[in-house]
This record gives C-alpha cells, sequence and structure tokens, in this order.
DNA sequence: CCGATAGATTCAGACTCGTCGATGCGAGAT
DNA sequence: ATCTCGCATCGACGAGTCTGAATCTATCGG
C-alpha cells in the first residue's frame, strides 16, 4: 500500500496533500466517549435535569425520565464513567449533580485544532 | 403501590419535587443525534480533517483514516445528516467542509437550560 | 462511444447498546 | 435484630451500529 504519493510526476486535483492527522486515535476514543455518553435522548435529559436542579436525587429522575430503576442506574453510571456527572451517597440516596467544564472541555479538544 | 406521596404527611427528604422537565424529548432526540454522530472514534477524526483542512475530498480521508471507501461514506453520510458537515460535489469529487457553528449550537441548547 | 475512476448503495456478519425483571447489598427505621 | 427502602449488578432479549465485499451510478478522458 505504501507507494508514492506526491514526490514524482503529476498530482490529481486533490488526493495530493499529505494527511494532517490532527487528532490522535486514542486521543479520539476517549473523546468520542464523553460524546458518546450524550448520545441517547433519556441521557441527555438525565444530564440536563442534573444540570438544571443542581442536585439531585436518583429517585427524582426515574419519573420525569420514565424508565425503570435499573435503567436509570445504568445511565447515571455511564455519565459518571464518562466524567460529565458525579454522585455523591447520602444516607440512603445518591445526590447527583455536573461537573462543571466537562462537556466545554470537550468540544473544546475539538475546536482546539484550527486556531479558531 | 400508589398510596400518596406528598400531599398530607410529612415528604420525604427527597423524591419532593415536582419534575423540571427542562429538555423537551423531542428535541433531545434530535439533539442525542448531534452527539451521536460524534460518538464514534473515526467519525470524530473525520469531522476533525474536515475542520482543519477547511475543505477536504473523500478520497483524502480513506488513507488517513484507514478505513474502505464504504466505510467513509457511511460516515460523511451520518456527519452530514446530523448537519455537521456539508457536501459539494466538484466533477468527480466531493468534496466535504464544516458547518461552522453546529457543534456549539448542540452545546449551547444544553447549557441554555440554566442560567449558566 | 467506450473504458476508467470517485462515490453511493446494498447486503451480510459481528458486535454493542438500551431496556427491564430478578436479585443482592447496604443504610435508615422500628 | 429485623424490616424496609434506595441503588447496583446480573442475565437476557430486541434493536441498532460498524465494517467491508460486491454492485451500481455518474463523471471525465480519449
Amino acid at each position: 500500500m505504501s507507494d508514492v504519493e506526491a514526490s514524482e510526476a503529476e498530482v490529481d486535483p486533490c488526493c495530493s496533500g499529505a494527511p494532517v492527522a490532527a487528532i490522535d486515535e486514542d486521543d479520539a476514543t476517549q473523546l468520542a466517549s464523553v460524546f458518546a455518553a450524550l448520545a441517547d435522548p433519556v441521557r441527555l435529559r438525565l444530564y440536563d435535569l442534573v444540570c438544571a436542579a443542581g442536585e439531585i436525587c436518583s429517585c427524582d429522575l426515574q419519573e420525569p425520565l420514565g424508565r425503570s430503576q435499573p435503567t436509570i442506574s445504568h445511565h447515571t453510571k455511564i455519565l459518571a464513567d464518562a466524567g460529565l456527572i458525579t454522585g455523591e451517597k447520602r444516607g440512603r440516596w445518591v445526590w447527583w449533580s455536573a461537573v462543571p467544564g466537562r462537556l466545554a472541555g470537550a468540544t473544546d479538544a475539538l475546536q482546539a485544532v484550527r486556531a479558531r
């Protein structure tokens, strides 16, 4: 596969420049996991509820989202693994709060490549 | 099961407030599709390549991403459907460019709910 | 016109994801 | 201590996604 591609002969109108390879493959995977956490309508509303409430307990999520308790637990874990929310256990309840700047940091990592 | 829960007697320390329901269910689905488009490492790097290059032809994506032509076509379509990139056909080639403000608009729609 | 090439579409296989019932665990309440 | 309740985990099922080989369409060159 690794022939030549712009050292001799004529170059095509396209397919000429060396690839820029802006984002690392590993970085892309990690960054994609953050976006993947928000790629579900239920999780998006869950995250929004957490943001809007500042702090909210799991049992308060079940009703507005219309999902079962295991499903809510599943989604909170994914958002927490992505670093978008954090949970604090107080007594019997877990209170969730958003991690400020986490989402902005992800989008910034994308936009940072070009000067912008 | 369905007794009372906040009309008389004492209310629980949590599970008391009416749900805020910040984001509409349809809005969440549409918004999630934008994040879903970026939830794949290959698409993330593809989008980044388009952003960095300003304008890039499909055949220039195949090599740096290490995927087959049908796969590249598949991913560009998903990004285009999400409104993150647009393709313009010039002769035999399709030139892709990023839609400015689309990603920022998506994140803003999330953050806008709370005063921010 | 005919051959060559860029890109889209179709199809199939392997894998991941969203969902919930059942169950386990730990922390109040009695 | 025992009971109750909130939450996490396990198992399973259906649906969606990523991938590339084969094929089709459209455009350019001769």
